[in-house]
DNA sequence: CTATGTAAACAAC
DNA sequence: GTTGTTTACATAG
């Protein structure tokens, strides 16, 4: 196939490219900036508009950027741009020296820079280096002034070079052999749209995540067992070794591992979609539930029906016409419709049973681990899956839900335990409180003209809003509040999802919800230079980079990330309650002086809330708290007896807690109309930039903000 | 569309 | 290994 690249680039280059631009235009917008460093001249992929991205991968957010940048940076020349020898330069060398580690995996390795340290035996570095002389003079564009030992085609041509060659003009990332693809289940499909080949495949370019073959394959222990066998059957029939087309991703190690788990859920929508994620059909973590059996029952005949996997997904071997679309399997347990129960465990979200674990605290708040408990001890269903490997699949959505949900607040404990602790965020908005945005613009069709108009209209009012906020906000500057109070009402200026795309053509600016950089405190965060490049003019909150003046922050981290709070552990430098906000340099972890805050003192910062009982309670010794089991949790729903109860175990605490959001309204209505004072610690702050698009009002504010010193600024808006 | 559940990659600890 | 954050993708309404 390689061959067959080379041979075809200079007649490929053109005629893919046109197909390939929004792909690329997409990866461009962002972060991946892989445009921006392509090595073709005539590279019609590049868009001017848009400034390449600083190539340092120091410069990017750590988590995940990282790990795309070498595939897209096919030269090599991109790392003499920086002197990654300078640990100065890039913050820790840790940080640096992971960036330029080893892959992680096969397919980060497979699309490696030859001089990197790819493992893929059949990947391109094997074929350049045995004759690049071949390829070269086989590229008929300036064979002697070729960029790359292999020609001047970039890492993105060729490979748009080899999805167009291909008959399906699909291939998996592996797929480096022949065509057509070997039937290796889930790893070819493309997630639920059902393929079509005359189409350009759906982008999911992720700049933060790399494309991982197991991504799309569930693990195998995590399946019901009949599953499992119906897969291994499915695959076998279709005579091709899964293991065999695993293997040629090399370097996979585990992954190649997981990869080859001939996991999958039948040929069923759901589990055979190639989804990385599960679903809510028939989770991992349920898989003891009876009802395996009848989903099993219901969907492997109806949906797999002797199919390989590869048909079964919408994929036909040797190019013949693609398979009727597949059906949708239906996975819901039959008793659990029966009992309209949404979940296994009855009505409660995975939010809502938190929160309700959160305010059945003294004071509050509970650490993840007595959140766990909270659901062991308070629901059967919970309780009878503690086993570790049953419990992983729970507690991670336990973990997930608090994360995603602005109605989470973390507390960070200073002291010697680690684990944060976790309180309802008291401004959550009453209603519902949006999940964080889901990346969705580096997907073809999030960036449509007509969403961005929309985005742009609701962001224009956001930014008349937030003037008006914020005109209130430092109208009053001396009073008591928390961090919370701002956060939260920045969080409730931007965390729509609209705000999303915003930053779409600022190069390396990808909009984030989240980010653990938002906590100036981590000193583990490298500074990137992007920051000065990019940012320079964005102005972060004086707070923000105080004490750690290299901390990199994305404006946009700071908008969602509604739900972070530092505490000091003695409560004596400073801070409103002993809580400080993001602004100290990480201490010496030592215990705690005095128990962090609970709910409570958060709360009675910025006034008391009648509403909650929780306020009222005097303040208690959070050393050794208990959560207020619920009366009656263990009741009657168990195994999904229960009709009537479904849901009925967690009634009783609304009654005796009355909701904490309701205070969370008080609270911020409060903090907004009255302008509520801010704790002396923040009078510098600085309303940190935000994903708008406007971004003249925005320097509109900075300038105000700057020139006012965070104090008697009124906004002319 | 949104809300939710599930799986998983990753990073930091 | 645990804690947290994100992303992806699935279903349901
Ligand atoms: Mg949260």
């Amino acid at each position: 196939m390689l061959e067959m690249l080379v041979d075809q680039t200079a007649d490929a280059s053109s005629s893919a490219s046109t197909s390939t631009s929004s792909v690329v235009s997409s990866s461009n917008r962002f972060g991946g900036g892989a445009d921006a460093f392509l090595n073709t001249p005539d590279d019609v992929m590049m868009n001017d508009d848009l400034e390449p991205i600083p190539r340092d991968r120091c410069n990017t957010w750590p988590m995940r950027r990282p790990q795309l940048e070498p595939p897209l940076n096919g030269s090599p020349m991109i790392h003499d741009q920086i002197p990654e020898e300078d640990p100065d330069l890039f913050g820790s060398s840790e940080q640096c020296g992971r960036l330029g580690g080893p892959s992680t995996n096969g397919s980060t390795a497979m699309l490696h820079s030859p001089d990197g340290n790819s493992s893929h035996p059949n990947a391109f570095g094997n074929e350049m280096s045995e004759s690049p002389d071949d390829a070269a003079s086989q590229n008929s564009k300036k064979a002697t002034t070729r960029r790359n030992a292999w020609g001047n085609m970039s890492y993105a041509e060729l490979i748009t070079t080899a999805i167009m060659a291909s008959p399906e003009k699909r291939l998996t990332l592996a797929q480096d052999d022949d065509f057509p693809p070997e039937p290796r289940g889930r790893c070819y499909t493309w997630p639920m749209n059902q393929f079509d080949p005359n189409l350009i495949p759906p982008h999911h370019y992720n700049p933060y995540q790399p494309i991982h073959h197991h991504q799309q394959l569930p693990h195998m222990h995590n399946l019901p067992q009949p599953l499992l066998n119906l897969n291994m059957t499915t695959l076998t029939s279709s005579g091709s070794s899964v293991a065999s087309s695993i293997g040629g991703t090399g370097g996979g190690g585990a992954n190649a591992t997981t990869q080859g788990s001939p996991s999958g859920g039948g040929g069923c929508n759901q589990q055979a979609s190639g989804s990385g994620g599960g679903s809510n059909g028939s989770p991992s973590h349920h898989q003891h539930e009876q009802t395996v059996g009848q989903m099993l029952a219901a969907t492997v005949p109806s949906c797999s029906s002797g199919m390989t996997l590869g048909m079964s997904l919408g994929m036909s071997q040797g190019g013949g016409p693609m398979p009727p679309k597949k059906k949708r399997c239906r996975k819901k347990p039959t008793d659990q419709l029966a009992q309209k129960k949404p979940n296994p465990w009855g009505e409660e979200s995975y939010s809502d049973i938190i929160a309700k674990a959160l305010e059945s605290s003294p004071d509050g708040r509970l650490k993840l681990n007595e959140i766990y408990q909270w659901f062991s001890d308070n629901i059967p269903y919970f309780r009878e899956r503690s086993s570790q490997e049953e419990a992983a699949g729970w507690k991670n959505s336990i973990r997930h839900n608090l994360s995603l949900h602005s109605r989470f607040m973390r507390i960070q404990n200073e002291g010697a335990g680690k684990s944060s602790w976790w309180v309802i965020n008291p401004e959550a908005k009453p209603g519902r409180n949006p999940r964080r945005t889901r990346e969705r613009s580096n997907t073809i069709e999030a960036t449509t003209k007509a969403q961005l108009e929309k985005t742009r209209r609701g962001a224009k009012k956001r930014i008349k809003d937030r003037a008006a906020l914020m005109g209130s906000l430092h109208s009053g500057l001396n009073g008591n509040s928390v961090a919370g109070s701002i956060t939260s009402i920045q969080n409730d200026l931007y965390d729509d999802d609209s705000m999303q795309g915003q930053f779409d053509n600022i190069p390396g600016f990808r909009p984030r919800t989240q980010s653990t950089m938002s906590v100036p405190g981590n000193s583990s965060r490298v500074s990137p230079s992007i920051g000065a490049e990019i940012y320079d003019d964005l102005e972060f909150p004086s707070w923000v980079g105080e004490t750690t003046p290299t901390v990199p922050q994305i404006p946009n981290d700071l908008v969602d990330r509604t739900d972070q709070m530092r505490i000091d552990g003695g409560g004596a430098n400073g801070g409103v309650n002993g809580i400080q906000i993001k602004q100290e340099p990480k201490p010496i972890k030592t215990e705690p002086i005095a128990p962090p805050p609970s709910y409570h003192e958060l709360n009675s910062v910025r006034g008391p809330c009648a509403q909650n009982p929780l306020l009222r309670n005097p303040i208690v010794p959070s050393t050794n708290f208990k959560p207020m089991p619920l009366p009656g949790a263990y009741g009657n729903y168990q195994n999904g007896g229960s009709t009537t109860n479904a849901g009925g175990w967690l009634n009783s605490v609304p009654t005796t807690l009355p909701g904490i959001q309701s205070c969370g309204i008080v609270a911020a209505q409060h903090t907004v109309a009255s302008s509520s004072a801010l704790p002396i610690d923040l009078e510098n702050l600085t309303l940190p930039d935000q994903p708008l698009m406007d971004m003249d009002v925005d320097a509109l504010i900075r300038h105000e903000l700057s020139q006012a010193g965070g104090q008697h600024i009124h906004f002319d808006l």
